[in-house]
DNA sequence: TAGATTGTTAATCGATTAACAATC
DNA sequence: TAGATTGTTAATCGATTAACAATC
């Protein structure tokens, strides 16, 4: 998938995500091409920094043209690995589950909620969107025989580090974890935690010093 | 409020509320003191840096000796402005909306959720936790009467930017922006982004490449 | 005093930006 | 050909880490 291969910073993939939906919003208006001062306008990006980035994994652009939106869409959703359908395991059918459930932005960058679990008898057997919201006890299976890869922590605090485990024994490979606690997974997996509390004083801080303004992120 | 006013950089801040969740954490077990090389380890950052990050805004140790768990604790509580209560204003009673209103860790770092708003005349009179929801069309007065300095956005993509526009015309200096586009919001008003799907990407790309490991982050 | 650990300086490392030759 | 814009090298900037003198 990498052309070059040197380990790309964090930093690289972390903006990889914002060019591909800038690129998105792009195809929409029907431009063929962009170039990197454009593309740097409409993401706040550094031109010479997106064209640094991009070199990590080859060379997209046409000198003295710009680079085609439609094969650069395709080569960051390749490597991303977003180029084909990514299917996801949901643990937790409270409020933050439906709501991540009913996020419809899911689909369009080739995400396919295929299970939806809680350990709630009251919540097993509901509908869910297009899904049954199924037993935890079903995960693991669920996961194995679907070859699932990413899951998705949505209950309460207490049961976050028991999901987290599960998921793993059951071979799942990347985790977002949206409880306050950081759960603790073998090497290998992949954890993303977010918690809102901690943007919150994040961003208080810039409040009450007055920083420089705008800091906006992904 | 910052000893050494250089500008502190970004990485810094966001490692502050790291550093204190960790601090309240040895507080419970009742640890009276902690040197950096503890603090590293609960926390996976280098000792060094801990000890050069707290340099930004003052000298809270001991030589010999480390640092005091509660009087660090509190340094840190003032630093990031989370020594006293901020107010909250939630748009949105929809499932996320009523997911973050019943997010409990808010209460331990002070953060008062005050009121939540919503347009849904079948939302609208409700009860969330302790609060009514109020109609949107309230919102405006709320901020100002309380002097609320902080928004969450947690509506449908389509509201949100004229929510953005009537909190920061109301006066609210921080936005959490729980929708996935990328609102405007004037200078001098710090907007955090949270998009689900660009997190998924970022870590999708670390599962396809097999790089290194764990990433955890806030 | 001896041991521990900070605060700080200096060294290293990496990431961002500027500049420009290559080339469409 | 002339103008534009990439890919890449070199320069700058900033952040992380190591080392150590200060000092509890």
């Amino acid at each position: 998938m990498r052309s070059k291969s040197k380990r790309v910073p964090e930093g690289v993939v972390e903006r990889l995500p914002l060019y591909l939906d800038t690129l998105l919003a792009l195809a929409d208006t029907r431009q063929a091409t962009v170039s990197s001062a454009r593309l740097g306008e409409l993401t706040g990006v550094n031109p010479a920094q997106i064209r640094r980035d991009l070199t990590h994994f080859g060379s997209f652009g046409q000198r003295g043209v710009g680079y085609d939106v439609g094969a650069l869409t395709t080569h960051i959703q390749r490597i991303l690995g977003a180029d084909h359908a990514n299917r996801i395991a949901l643990v937790g059918a409270g409020n933050l589950g439906t709501a991540i459930a009913n996020y419809s932005a899911l689909d369009t960058h080739g995400f396919v909620l295929s299970g939806v679990f809680d350990n709630d008898p009251a919540k097993v057997g509901r509908d869910l969107g297009r899904l049954h919201v199924q037993h935890v006890d079903q995960l693991d299976e669920f996961i194995r025989s679907l070859e699932i890869a990413i899951g998705i922590i949505a209950v309460p605090t207490v049961a976050a580090q028991d999901v987290a485990d599960r998921l793993c024994r059951a071979g799942v490979r990347c985790i977002l974890n949206y409880t306050p606690v950081s759960v603790v997974v073998p090497e290998g997996v992949v954890l993303h935690n977010t918690d809102p509390v901690h943007e919150l004083l994040h961003t208080l801080y810039y409040l009450s010093t007055r920083g420089e303004g705008d800091l906006a992120e992904g």
